[in-house]
Parts: structure tokens; sequence; C-alpha cells
DNA sequence: GGCATTAAGATTGCATACACTTTCTTAACA
DNA sequence: TGTTAAGAAAGTGTATGCAATCTTAATGCC
């Protein structure tokens, strides 16, 4: 009955190990190319080969590893091709999660994304890039579920975490809150309107454009 | 463990193991909601519950099994908002892919795609729903494919493969070549002109109109 | 009779052992 | 000196065993 929790234990080994790899790889701790020995990452978490085996297994599926058959895995590789592709998918995304929202979200809703949009603009006269980089997170997640789309929900997160290792807030931010500010007022405006249209092409536009950024960054890195 | 050699391609068992479940999800020979009992499909296939183990896993991250922390795995269960979420999903993914081919596809593929669909005329003629299904396939697979974009080909192919157990080629195409090919029709046209806004718009109605019919087909079948 | 409790059986989760594959080392040969 | 072959070392792939957890069914209590 009463199902004993011991210490973090947010669920089996296995889907722990899944998040701590994950979150190495994400944070940039573990970079791409890196190898990810089975014994290494099991002595480092205190657990035996076989759940490392099966996270591993995992992140492959999720596209944050590379496996090799009989070679071991690696931290993902993507070619710039790749990494263009998915910057791109992730603006297409974003445009229907902006048109959704805009013919979908309910009131409370649209009266939430637009309050915090309304106060972002302090962060803006501010200059206060960490708030405002954390109210930005926000304000794209208000567009992903405000899509109501479970599956494309779904394919955002994936995508977006397999672009993390590659994207850099301060690189991204840096110097654009004004510009970034007023594209998310167009699509804001655009959504409280119920345009999704229009809604749907600002957003794709807005992502584009950080995309371009973060795609010259990942290059000039020389990944 | 001596070399197996069955009905399934070579790889690791893992692989074997990921595709011969997934085939027979995708095939309905596994219905949603059945017990993916370790030991029985170790026995089943001849492997240990290790290979099965991680198939297991990896089917789950693709969306195609539910696992139970504990309590096992079953084919996935969607519920009708998830299952028509992944259709609406389905149906921008191929008016992107529309959209991008108007723009993106060589010289080649631009001819190729439109040579098939001219032959294409004939099983409609005919009558031939086999021939056309086989032919279906292969023109959404190549809109798919001149997108040109990797990832957006995954999230396709992903979202295929989730949507499989639900589909039933008869029952989209019964009495509806004709008006399938011209919808087909509307979507070469467009990207032989390289328009890619009406393609996409085309391609993504077309898609929609068998969503709805497969969405209604599942839930008819009370699953 | 209905409901909670709990013990037995069944099943999953993780660890360990061993087999097989790849990679590295070393040395012989051209 | 460069190439290659053989063996050793390292690392992955699979099987099996045991502990932990869930399921069930029977038992006792109200």
């Amino acid at each position: 009955m009463k199902p004993k929790v011991s210490l973090v234990r947010s669920g089996t080994t296995v889907d722990q190990m899944v998040r701590a790899i994950a979150d190495h790889i994400v944070t940039g701790e573990l970079r791409p190319g890196e190898k990810l020995d089975e014994v290494t990452l099991a002595e480092k978490f205190n657990v035996s080969r076989t759940p490392i085996r099966e996270a591993l297994a995992q992140l492959g599926v999720m596209g944050l590893a590379d496996r090799r058959p009989n070679r071991g895995a690696i931290v993902a590789v993507v070619t710039q091709e790749h990494l263009s592709s998915m910057f791109e998918s992730m603006a297409e995304l974003e445009g229907i999660c902006a048109r959704f929202s805009a013919e979908r979200m309910t009131l409370g809703e649209r009266k939430a994304l637009e309050s915090e949009h309304i106060a972002s603009a302090q962060f803006v006269r501010d200059g206060a890039e960490e708030d405002y980089e954390s109210y930005n997170t926000g304000f794209h997640t208000r567009l992903y579920e405000g899509a109501h789309s479970k599956h494309i929900l779904e394919m955002v997160i994936l995508t977006r975490s397999r672009l993390a290792p590659f994207r850099r807030a301060q690189f991204r931010l840096r110097g654009r809150l004004a510009k970034s500010w007023e594209e998310h007022d167009a699509i804001v405006t655009a959504i409280m309107r119920a345009d999704g249209n229009v809604a749907g092409e600002a957003a794709r536009a807005h992502v584009t454009l950080v995309s371009n950024a973060s795609a010259v960054f990942a290059s000039t890195k020389g990944l």
C-alpha cells in the first residue's frame, strides 16, 4: 500500500540512468562524439552494466546517442546537414504550434500568455538576459501546450532535447532581447486575434532566425 | 550461443527483436493492450529475456509499447485524443514534405514522381486496389524523401509506424481510388510548378481526409 | 456476504558470468 | 621502414540467477 519511497528514487534505475546521461549530454558535460563506455558509466553511477545498457539503447532511439553494434555508443554526432534539418523542423513545428494555439487556446491560456508576455517587457528594459531567457522558455512551452496536440508536443520535446547540445542561451539572446520581444509580440497579437496563419508564420520566422544564429555557432565550433 | 539463422535479418539480437516485435504490433498480430510477456516472447524467439527487455524498452521510447514499472509492458494503447493528434500531425508533416518537395526536389525526382503518378492512372481504371496501394505507399515515400530533410523524415517514419496498427489499407482506399488519384494529381501538379504553398495545402488536405476515415474506423472497433 | 489482510506464486529489475567481437600490441617479414 | 599477421587486451552481447515487486487467491474478521 505505502510504496516506500527511498530518497530521490523517481522511478526505475534505468529511467534514472536515462535522465542522468541525457542530462549530461544536453548540458554539454558530455560532448558530441565522446565515448559512452558502459563500465565507466556503471562505476560512475554505482550500478551494473545492465541498466546502463538499456539506457544507452533508449538514448539511441531518442537520437541523443549513436550506438554502433559491438563497438559501443558515443554521444550523437550530427552532421551539419542533419543539424540544419533539425532546426528547420523546429521552426516548422513551432509554426504549427502557434497556428494551433491561435485556433485552440482556451481563454485562460490566452490571457496567461498575454500577461506573461507583457510582463516580460520589463526584462527587456532592464536588459535582464537570464530572466528573459527563463521567460522565453516558458513562452515557447505555452505555445507547444496551447496547440493541444499530444503528438506534436512529443515531437517538439524530442527535437528540443536533440538540439539542446547545440544551443547556447547566451549566444542566442545576447543583444537581441528587444528584437526577440517584438517577434513574440507579433505572435501573441495574432494568437489573441485567433489568426492562425499569421501566428504560425510569425513563429516560424522567429525560430528560423534563432536557428541560423545557433547553426553558425555550431559550425564555428568545428563539431 | 550458436549463431541463429532465423526468419529475421541479421544484426544484433536486440535489433532483431525490436524489428520482430514492432512488426507484430504494426501488422496487428499483437493488438493494442495485449500483454508483452518477457518470458513468453523470449521462448517464442528462442532468446533470453535480456534482449527482449532491451527491445521492449526501445519500443517504449518509440511509442509502440507502454511500459509500466514492475508491471510489464503492453502494446501501446492510445486514447482517441492521442490517435487524433497523431493523424493530425501526419497531415501537417505531409504538408510540410510536399511544400519542401515542391521547392527542393531535383529534376530527376520530379520526373520520377510525375511518371509514376501518370502510370498509376491505369490502376484506377482497372480498379486494381492492391497495385494502387503499393504505388500509393511509394508516392508518399517520394514526398517524404523529396523534402530533403532528414529530421522530418525521421518524424514521419516514427509517426507512421505508430499509426500503422490503426490503419487498414482496404478501408482507406476502397471506393475512393479515383478521388485519391485526383488529390495526388493536385499535389504533383503543384510540385512540378514548384508551388510550395499549394502543394503543401493539397497534401495536408489529402491526408486529413484519409485520417478521418481511419479515425472512424478505429473508434468503431472500440479499441 | 463483503472487505481487508496476507501468504504463495508469478513476473520484473538488476547483477554477475561468460562468450564473442573489435581493437590494440607486437613482432616477423618483405 | 612500411605492412601485416597473430595474439592479447578491452569492451560489447547474451544468458542466467537472485532479490524485489506485483498479482492472486485464500483466509479471517466485521
